[in-house]
DNA sequence: TAAACAATTGACCGGTCGCCCAGTTAATTA
DNA sequence: TAATTAACTGGGCGACCGGTCAATTGTTTA
């Protein structure tokens, strides 16, 4: 490979990542090769270890910028949400776009969890998720939520909803078929899970 | 190693496949070695593909295996079902006890996501799935469940509500902490889900 | 401009990988 | 019992793995 005449480290930097991103995404960390990356990169192997030290440390690398995104947007949620029903139910919205429009969040979520990769970095969100669950008491104590559930939970589960349709979509289509619904599949469950969610699935 | 002076070929193939499912369940297919599976088995390595051909060939039927007692316990699991808000709850609790004794399932699960390789699998259980949308039809039908939703999705959430715990529950733990839960968390889980699937999280 | 620095390359390392094969031995068949 | 089949072993092959290193060269500093 001919050496670049012009350097430009965090060019080169970014594109490692980025190319990085691509494939361990699609074969996870430990099916993904340096070469291989380095290659879809057009950046010798070498250049890895001078930048991120290990093959560890350039997978650490890619999930904490997509993770730092990750914890701005759910700040950006919980900010806006109020003990509001209403306030609450476009912050399910919100966290559900979120992740239709970022499906590599998913991916790097169910990676870690294949690969027992516990992350130090997760504590990033702690002070997060601790905001959300006051606010989720302030919710309970004004009696917009009921009061006889965890609000951790409530949090938890409000996430997992979310996760889950963009982590098993595709067995849901294959499966139940997509008669009777809408273009929109993402839209039809929204709404579906919304009701589910609020109201439960009994008559009222 | 000295040759065996009994021969049981579905033992070994057995031990090969209980073997590999435990370094395949801690490590991901990449990070697992064949190596290390045939010490973990106490048969040597060429058995391997002698038995299975390769190592995709030994991930395929561990996953099969575990995937069609899956399906056997899902089958049950919706005969059992019948069209009253009681015996869904009962069901739940099924399906949820019968994650939380094989977690194994959730990783397959989650692996299937990330390979993209369900097709083969997904049509064993489509006809399960159609009998449990028929269940829920009859139940909306009786005034036991709300009619405004696709029973679909109800069906598929209230299957995810119990998968998304198992996956997730490590960053449960880490993010919320267990303060003020009982010993017994995944109980404390399933009867907090049990209320927001049934009558969601807005006050009565 | 000379020296120091840092970006970048390609050759190379020991180790391990999945896989194959020739040979041995137990079980089955004729 | 002779011949055939199939279970099983162990050695070894080529490929590739993550990682190191010395050398080259553009860039910055003194």
């Amino acid at each position: 490979m001919a050496p670049r005449q012009h350097r430009d480290p965090e060019a080169t930097k970014a594109a490692l990542i980025k190319a990085a991103e691509a494939v361990f995404m699609e074969k996870g960390f430990g099916s993904s090769s340096l070469s291989e990356i380095a290659k879809h990169a057009g950046i010798t192997k070498s250049l890895i270890h001078h930048y991120f030290g290990s093959k560890k440390g350039l997978w650490r690398e890619v999930k904490t910028k997509r993770f730092m995104q990750y914890a701005a947007r759910q700040a950006e949620m919980l900010q806006n949400t109020s003990p509001s029903a209403e306030l609450l139910r476009a912050s399910v919205a919100f966290y559900f776009d979120f992740l239709r429009r970022n499906p590599q969040i998913v991916r790097i979520l169910a990676w870690m969890f294949l690969e027992q990769d516990q992350d130090e970095f997760m504590v990033i969100d702690k002070e997060l998720i601790h905001l959300g669950v006051v606010k989720m008491r302030e919710a309970q104590a004004s009696g917009q939520l009921r009061a006889d559930i965890d609000p951790r939970f409530i949090l938890f589960t409000f996430i997992g909803f979310c996760q889950h349709w963009f982590q098993d979509k595709g067995h849901f289509i294959e499966s139940f078929g997509t008669q009777g619904l809408s273009d929109d599949l993402d839209e039809d469950y929204l709404r579906a899970i919304t009701k589910i969610f609020f109201e439960g699935i009994l008559p009222r």
